[in-house]
DNA sequence: TATTGACCTAAAGTTAAGTTTAGGATTTAT
DNA sequence: ATAAATCCTAAACTTAACTTTAGGTCAATA
């Protein structure tokens, strides 16, 4: 139904990126008119797999692995639910070490808005975390245990 | 305060991975006594950084610029406060698009969860989103968005 | 005293995920 | 019918962030 090129533009993904994604196997059965592919449902939604597990921190040849099982048919089904429950629980962690982060930025935009008031950082780095205001407090100890 | 071996162990970073940084010019002004190096509560609080603006998304160089700004002074305070204040959105939309992300494996743990009750994919292949228990089909219109 | 363990450098090697290049074939628009 | 756009492959190249290797110094232990 679309052409590489439609499909690139359609998630901003580069043709070459697509043709690398073919390469690699992960679209393992993917229908060709004299040569040229044709990407149909199966296909788009395969590509949205793709980004999902590739943000979801798995590799090229693993996300292939899991095609391979859906092309496999039934008897990987469970072998599937595996893995998404995996994913999902690594993603879970990741979100979780991302709040860690996102107090470290906190507690230094914090830090450098006071130090741009005062001019220096004499007493800010002096400072104690119960000196702090409570809201600081609490992402300065999250991000620094 | 610490030799390389004991930071290596305090933070779980191999040896080598602190000598890049170091060579990259992340510890800018780091003591050595007879060429041995000297990790003091500077280059510790600045490793904690590291990890923070590598996970935030930073490259190398771009943190090895920040460095230098605090080399710097005061006359960077502003630049450093930009700095994080950047990557404080860029991790909430990261944190966004993870969730989204979660969204996806939710609804696919879900669908393999049915498929294996059912034996076969018939039935979920060609279910709309509005025949979707009301939890998962929110998570799949997020995550089909 | 000799050997072990921790430190050092410089330079080469690795890995994943693309991207670019070179050389064609095919399709679409004029 | 011809020119421009879009498709194709194979293979070489790129990049970031390490990691490994080879060769060496130095301090403490057996």
């Amino acid at each position: 139904m679309y052409t590489i090129g439609q499909v690139s533009q359609l998630f901003g993904l580069p043709v070459s990126t697509l043709r690398y994604y073919d390469k690699e196997g992960l679209f393992p059965d993917i229908k060709r008119v004299s040569g040229i592919r044709q990407f149909d449902e199966k296909e788009i939604e395969a590509i949205r797999v793709i980004e999902c597990l590739k943000k979801s921190g798995m590799e090229i040849k693993d996300i292939k692995q899991f095609m391979e099982w859906c092309a496999q048919g039934p008897q990987t089904y469970v072998l599937r639910r595996e893995l998404f429950l995996k994913q999902k629980a690594d993603v879970e962690a990741e979100i979780e070490r991302m709040n860690r982060v996102l107090d470290m930025l906190s507690y230094k935009c914090w830090y450098y808005e006071e130090a741009i008031r005062e001019g220096n950082e004499e007493r800010l780095q002096s400072m104690q975390p119960e000196d702090m205001p409570e809201r600081i407090r609490q992402a300065y100890e999250n991000a620094h245990r």
